[in-house]
Order: C-alpha cells, then structure tokens, then sequence
DNA sequence: ATTGCGCCTTGACTTAAGTCAAATATCGGT
DNA sequence: ACCGATATTTGACTTAAGTCAAGGCGCAAT
C-alpha cells in the first residue's frame, strides 16, 4: 500500500486535504523494528517522532538498579516520540518494539512547517497531547494513591472495556510488562492475581483472565474497599 | 495595565502580531481567586483554561482517604486546564489557588477558533504540553523509580537551579505541600529532612534549607548512593 | 503577653511491597 | 518432540514508608 493512503488512514491525520496528505507522505520515512529493538534511548537527540502502522511499542523508563516503569504501550496508528519534536530536544523516555513494528517516521522540522500550514494538523496533535497528558496523571494517581491490588483492578477494568467487555480478557501483554506498566514487579503482581483468584474476584489462566466479578474490581479500583 | 499588554508579555503568547493580541485579549476574562479557592475540581466539564498573571496554583489528585498528590505548582505566566481544550471535556485533576492569584480565563471555543487561525500560537502551545509531559514523565519515574529521600534530593536540587545556585533556599510552599508534590506525607518527609541534616548534607530551617554537599545530593537523586 | 490554631516533629507500631533464591512452567526455534 | 532461554510462581525474609497518637513551635489576633 503506498503512504498517502496509509496516512490518510491514521486518526492524527484526519480532516486534513489530498494534498496536504501528499505533503505528508513527501517528508515520511517507513522503517520497520523487530522484536526487542530499540527506537530510542531517553536522553537521545530527537530528530523526530514516529507512527506506529503496525505492530506495538512500549515507552519506559529504567532505574539504575534496572528496574523498569512502562509509562504507555502504543498501539497501532498512535504517535509517539512527539515531545521531543515541540519541546527540548531529547527523549524523555525510551521506545522499544515489543513485536515486529512497522512504523512512518516524521523528522522534525519538516514536520513542524508542515504543522505551521495546517491549523487542523495541529489541533489534532493537540488533542493527542492532551490525551497523553491525561494518562500520565492518572498514572501518577495510581502510583501515588493506590496500592498495587487497585492499580491491577483498575487495568483489569481497562482491558475489559476495550475488549468490548467480554467476560474473558486475553493478555497482550506479558505478565512481567504487566508489572512495569503497574509500577511493580513480576513476583508481587504473581501474589495478587493469586489474592485476586482467591477472592473469586477473576479467574486467572496463562494469557487470559476471567473477570468473575467487575463490581468489586471497580471497588478495589476506586480505592472504597481492599482486597481482603 | 491594559488586557492587551499583558498579554503580549506572555511567553504562551510569544511571536504574535498586534492583531493577534488584540483578538487574544477579545476573547480574555481576568479573574481574581483567593487562597484556597478552587478554580475547578477533577471532573468537571472544562470550559476552558487558565494564565496565570500573578500568584500560584496547585494541580493536584485526592485518593478518597483524603492524601493528596500534587501534580505540578504553576506560577506566574504558565497556563493550566489546557488538557480539557483539546480534548476530552473535563478537567483530569484539581486546581487550588495556593495565594491570592489573578489569571486571565479563555473559553474554549473561541480560543480553539483562535488557535486555527494562528499556526505560531498552535506552536506555542504544543511546546507548553510537550513541556508539562516531559515533567509529568519525570514525575512517574520519581514515584515509580525511586525512594522518598531521592526524589526529595531531585526537588532540593531543582529548587537550587532555579534559585541561580545560591546555597540557601527560600521555600515557598510549606512543608506540607512539599509532601504532596513528592508522594509522601509530611511525617516521613520531616523525619527525612532530620536524616539528611545528620548526614550534613542540608541544613534545615524552618523556611529555609541551606545545601551543604551538592555532590551527594545528586548522587541520591540519580539513584547511584543511598541515605545512611 | 496570652490564647488559639495550623504546621511541624517525634515515637511506637504496622504493613505493603520489595529482595533473594529456588522450583516450575512455557515458548520459540531447530 | 527436544532444548535452552524466558517467564512465572512460591517461600522466607527485609525494609521503606505509612498510621496513629502525642507534643511542641510559631505566628496572628486579641
């Protein structure tokens, strides 16, 4: 399939003219990432920010001690790397393929005069960053104010939304990105999920989990009852 | 002072043309908050944002057991509520006059309006959102990466900077803020003020903290020595 | 100066979650 | 199907930081 008719398809792009399209695919690089490989480093110069086509991508921090915080999984059409483009000019986190990615990389000044001629291309990449914004601080609520079993349950209630709320959830995810992404680690996660099936609250197998019972996950998520 | 020459003298509104002012300044309604008023609370549909003319703002989360993290201080020229402009439509945390604060308010659609017709300011603004990503990144690592005593070495360090190096810092947030906006309550931050006095790496006053060894501080702050 | 009221500190105790180590289980490639 | 590498689970132990409760300090208003 030729870019133009990729980018036309993304959501960042939408409203915008045939030509403005053009424009687009004129400065837009394909790449492909394999399994594991990395995108950038935090601290990293940003020359750019990329797209993801297909595949997905975990952006994160690492301690010294090598311990890692997921701060989002990127899906399919979504941006990422996009901070260093307006502001600063290094990453702030890392990027890593966590299977084989396609993805359309914008470098930074093309980018931004593209941007500077196209009001709606900007205000959709507004609504993006306010979008990631938001996420970021609840991110922040969760690891501040919730203990590990609320920030699972509310992930759990996340995931079953998204899966247009069928009782039974596949992972996507491994269990030990599981913990990342929840600001713990693999052995505590393993614990509550073992509480949680205890409880009947979920019923756990390898890649699914079973949700036995939203009402009290959502109690657990909110923080108005605690996993006994 | 005029609406219209306030606002050229922000640097949201930077490299604008007069006119642009002046329509800025058109759609602009300056208000006066006291300490401790609420400009919003999470939740509540956003009609529009805030800049701030003069004073100080907390951003911040309640868990329902009544902790509270603060997200971000903003002072004088910054802008905040911005995240329900652009997209969804409520306010993803809580805002607190912290002293009696004036602010310019823009409503939604009209600055949206505005914004379409003006890639520059479009600009700007994605340069503020990248900025406060980058901070609330930063703010995620800090919760999820490290302890309480290096994240308040970063804090104590960042105030450094920002005072121009000099050795004393003045705080202007009591301690109690200071507990909100490092994820901790204020007993375990005092007990941590008092270790760090013994190790002689501050001084600590009751408005003031004098810093003694830099080096060690960062040390503790990049994760790379531990508090004795 | 005295009272009152936040703010801050301190001590004793509890607890959620991390560390370390070892046993299984599972997956991808040959 | 087999092998080695990962991923996951489990148990015993440690620890950072939170809770609860009691004082102390300092500033503002009387």
């Amino acid at each position: 399939m030729d870019i133009t008719k990729i980018i036309a398809s993304i959501p960042l792009f939408e409203g915008l003219l045939p030509k403005q399209y053009e424009n687009l695919a004129a400065i837009a690089t394909p790449k492909t990432f394999h399994r594991g490989q990395i995108f950038f480093s935090e601290g990293d110069a940003g020359g750019g920010f990329y797209v993801i086509i297909a595949g997905r991508v975990k952006i994160f921090k690492l301690s010294p001690e090598g311990k890692e915080q997921i701060l989002h999984i990127m899906e399919k059409e979504e941006p990422f790397g996009e901070a260093a483009v307006f502001a600063g000019d290094h990453y702030p986190a890392s990027a890593q393929a966590l299977v084989e990615t396609e993805v359309l990389f914008f470098p930074r000044n093309a980018f931004v005069e593209l941007i500077g001629h196209n009001p709606s291309l900007a205000l959709n990449m507004l609504a993006f960053l306010s979008r990631r914004l938001r996420k970021l601080s609840a991110l922040v609520e969760d690891l501040s104010l919730k203990e590990v079993p609320g920030r699972l349950a509310a992930y759990l209630l996340y995931l079953h939304e998204r899966n247009g709320k069928a009782a039974v959830i596949e992972l996507d995810i491994s269990k030990n990105q599981m913990a990342g992404l929840l600001g713990t680690i693999p052995e505590t996660l393993s614990r509550i999920l073992k509480r949680m099936s205890k409880e009947k609250l979920i019923k756990a197998g390898a890649r699914s989990i079973n949700i036995l019972d939203i009402k009290r996950l959502a109690e657990l998520a909110d923080g108005s009852r605690r996993l006994a």
